[in-house]
DNA sequence: TTGATAGGCAAGTATCTACTTGCCTATGGT
DNA sequence: ACCATAGGCAAGTAGATACTTGCCTATCAA
């Protein structure tokens, strides 16, 4: 497993466009780069050229937000939501029973 | 009450110093810039200017993760976490967590 | 093989953002 | 009144970041 900065994460989602890459593979687990493409650009109406989601997708992949796996000439691209679990507790009055180590 | 984006609270939480001063505030609530700024500077070595905080803290109220209330000539900063319950729940999958494994 | 598909790499650009510097206003103490 | 403190405003700058364009590799199907 790679080492995964809180950094990385916050730093993933400040952008809006990877936000919506987040919300797509909540929709659908498992998309490849050129289904995120169509459909960010069909639903979203975000007029992105592919390298951007690529570069787009590394980034989430750096921060541990998106897992992918290589399957022939697709990468699938599956979502990880447990770093997110941990990130904004930090912040939160030890007084919310969920939040207690 | 302001319209907040979670745009902005994801914004805002992308720089380490923002972070910090949260760090900060929610070891101490009610500081000032100039508290603020010394115990950054003390504490977790940082070579930042007033101005620098200042528009931290401009960003930081913006997004709703700081309140500040005006006491002469004193502007004291509160935490405020609302804001950080509801950003990150958009992409954990709405059924019962960690029960469908 | 050839050709089409899925994706990656690298350089260039344009915008954004964090930070500084200098000057300004307002409040409180003496 | 004076002057120090607490904070704000505005312009400028250096670096980060999102996006594009062009070219490249790899896989599969005919």
């Amino acid at each position: 497993m790679v080492l995964v900065m809180a950094e990385d994460v916050f730093k993933a989602l400040a952008d809006p466009t990877r936000r919506r890459i987040l919300d797509e593979l909540v929709e659908r687990d498992g998309q490849t780069l050129f289904e995120i493409c169509t459909r960010l650009v069909t639903k979203h109406g975000l007029g992105l050229s592919r390298q951007a989601i690529s570069q787009h997708l590394v980034v989430l992949e750096s921060a541990g937000l998106v897992l992918s796996r290589r399957q022939g000439r697709y990468k699938f691209h599956d979502l990880n939501t447990e770093p997110l679990e941990h990130i904004v507790t930090r912040w939160l009055k030890p007084d919310a029973p969920e939040n207690t180590p």
